[in-house]
DNA sequence: GACACTGTAACTATTATTATTACAGTTATT
DNA sequence: AATAACTGTAATAATAATAGTTACAGTGTC
């Protein structure tokens, strides 16, 4: 999976952190040791389904659109990386009956599977991994 | 994910279909459309974990160790391409409470998922999948 | 108007994946 | 024993995916 999944969590979690829940790319930028518009082209994703809302100008930056026990990582991930769990198959191969038909096979039964892991990083809010973070500490 | 699971699925459903169940690298690169090396080098590591042998020289190629039926997709996941579920995450920041433990986080957090993974596939047999493709003719 | 932000596009650099070449080792066939 | 058809694997080249960088227009605050 890419990293603009961990980036969207990481960046989530640090809003909730914040005393204002606030924060502009600069700062969650350095926190994540990226570039700070790698989190701009995130978290524009993030802001284009609603999870969160920007503002521009002085004293702006990005801030919850709604709560963070209500954002699971289901969300998350289907905005930020939807589809990376399909393997990558080959060009179809028509002169070949495995070739012709394996990637729509494939591809259905991939489909179920991302939609059970959905399931599955739907039992994770943002606050539970806020939780988890401060167990490590 | 990778395409040598989609390799790997694809090698051992064609030897399947095979009268004899078994077949060169030339000829699996071929209904793949990829170059017979890659099949050789995926192939090996199916060998290695005793999935199917291999016979070199005149008339070789690729055969089965074991029942089609007994091969999950669970298997040829974790073989060819476990822990590619796994987030990548930027380098740990130990300077902020947040990049210095996201990591372990999302890390525990999808080996589990991995593991619900490795579940859902294992109810799919190369049986299965050569049953689904037959019917797709 | 100066400053501090986001939004994006364009481009460059880096890394991951795949293809290709090359060749040593193995086995069947003649 | 010579040849031909295979696998095994390393080294390298080509391509694609990912991430970083630069640039700048637009927006809100002071």
């Amino acid at each position: 999976m890419n990293s603009d999944f961990s980036l969207a969590v990481h960046s989530l979690t640090l809003l909730t952190l914040l005393p204002d829940h606030m924060s502009s790319s600069d700062a969650i930028a350095e926190s994540a040791s990226v570039h700070p518009v790698r989190i701009r082209k995130v978290l524009s994703l993030l802001r284009k389904q609603g999870l969160i809302k920007s503002k521009e100008g002085t004293g702006g930056g990005f801030i919850f659109a709604s709560n963070p026990s209500e954002i699971t990582l289901r969300e998350i991930y289907k905005i930020t990386s939807g589809g990376s769990l399909q393997p990558k198959c080959p060009d179809v191969n028509n002169s070949c009956v495995v070739g012709a038909n394996m990637k729509d096979v494939l591809c259905s039964i991939f489909l179920d599977a991302e939609d059970h892991l959905g399931e599955f990083l739907g039992q994770y809010s943002i606050e539970d991994v806020v939780k988890s973070l401060k167990q490590k500490q």
